[in-house]
DNA sequence: TTGAATGAGTGGTCAGACCACTTTCAAATT
DNA sequence: AATTTGAAAGTGGTCTGACCACTCATTCAA
């Protein structure tokens, strides 16, 4: 009963039963997946097939293939995806800008649900992160927003956050400026005493901040 | 000069050279690109590895392949990626809880946004979808969302909140009772009145009115 | 004990063969 | 002459089998 869809392409069944696989046997980063020729004999394809499955998962950063050695599930955040869709998307400024964008909409969800979380609120972190600001040692922009999306405590939230930041990279590669950490500290500020609406705003100011400094 | 890289993997080179080649000859979203077979001779490599290349750019959504047609340069802004990944991140025990809240992330920001936006507060929709729920006749939860999603005009973000609501499913599946049209009306009214605290405001309620119906 | 050779296993690539599907266009039919 | 039909060409989809290059573990010899 499964091998009842011959519409859609094979390849892109293999890519779903790869998901399945890998959950059934429970296969975890960094570790081993079957060879290509064990692939094909059970899930019942060529090994054609199978290869045009797992070079998309590669290209997507989901595995990692290493030669003589076998394919490796690997962690989706350090995918080299990067690259070939800037390379296709970076001229559409819509699109990139819906990533930007989209990415906003979490980390502001993730500020304001610190914000009116008691609980979060009083996590070391907010200490650690003022001390981190306040200091001389450079910042890194991303690592103030990805704390706190961690903070949020929605893991979805951050798994898409991830994504979208590693596929867009611009916004936050560098570090933070000195307005841009004032900004951070009322942020933070705000967070800890609960005001969701400073924290929003001090956001929304950080944010705009940067895209100016992105000189677009 | 162009064979100089024996260490990365050839598809990948594909990959890039492919880029080249749609820049280099102009073309364009929807255009054809040249057969596998031509393909595979004019970059001199075999036809299985241009198939693996052209797969993951199929499963990036970048291009478009159909049987018997040929291979087409698709929209990108489709973001296909995001099903992909998407099916290999929500494998972990993830928290439906997390997937409701992430939808109302999106959902709220497509309600601040149209408010934001004066033209998209002139759609004509906004009158329809006052007209549909004034009337006697059912409305579909999911509907209104959806209308305002796709009128705050980030792609991305509808594509994202329609994965998350075909994944969950259960909040929006029912119809609009007499407390929720009420503040469906209250939260449009303000969306075009450009109040987007109010328009905030009434979608929580009525995400609350939802979410307790639900009984959890 | 150490070191080198071997062989099995794996991914990387290629060539050729079918199949299924779409389009085209010329021949056959009306 | 207009229409229908159907064969052929072109294309993607898949499979098979064959090499190659590389890694690793085992074996065997020094």
């Amino acid at each position: 009963m499964e091998e009842a869809k011959p519409s859609r392409k094979m390849f892109l069944e293999i890519v779903q039963e790869l998901r399945s696989l890998i959950r059934n046997e429970n296969i975890r980063t960094g570790e081993k997946l079957p060879s290509e020729r064990v692939l094909a004999e059970r899930l019942g394809a060529g090994r054609s097939t199978i290869r045009e499955a797992l070079r998309s998962l590669e290209l997507l950063g989901l595995i990692e293939t290493r030669r003589g050695e076998g394919t490796f599930l690997s962690d989706y955040r350090q995918h080299q995806l990067v690259d070939v869709l800037a390379a296709f998307i970076m001229q559409e400024p819509k699109s990139m800008e819906d990533v930007r964008q989209t990415m906003q909409i979490h980390e502001k969800d993730a500020v304001a649900r610190a914000s009116a979380d008691c609980e979060v609120r009083q996590l070391p972190l907010w200490d650690s992160l003022t001390a981190a600001v306040s200091s001389d040692l450079p910042v890194r922009r991303e690592d103030v927003i990805r704390e706190i999306l961690v903070a949020a405590g929605n893991r979805l939230s951050l798994k898409i956050w991830y994504l979208l930041n590693a596929y867009a990279k611009t916004p936050y590669a560098g570090n933070a400026d000195a307005k841009e950490r004032s900004a951070i500290l009322e942020m933070i500020r705000a967070i800890q005493n609960g005001d969701g609406n400073g924290a929003r705003e001090a956001y929304v100011r950080w944010a705009a901040l940067v895209s100016e400094q992105r000189g677009n």
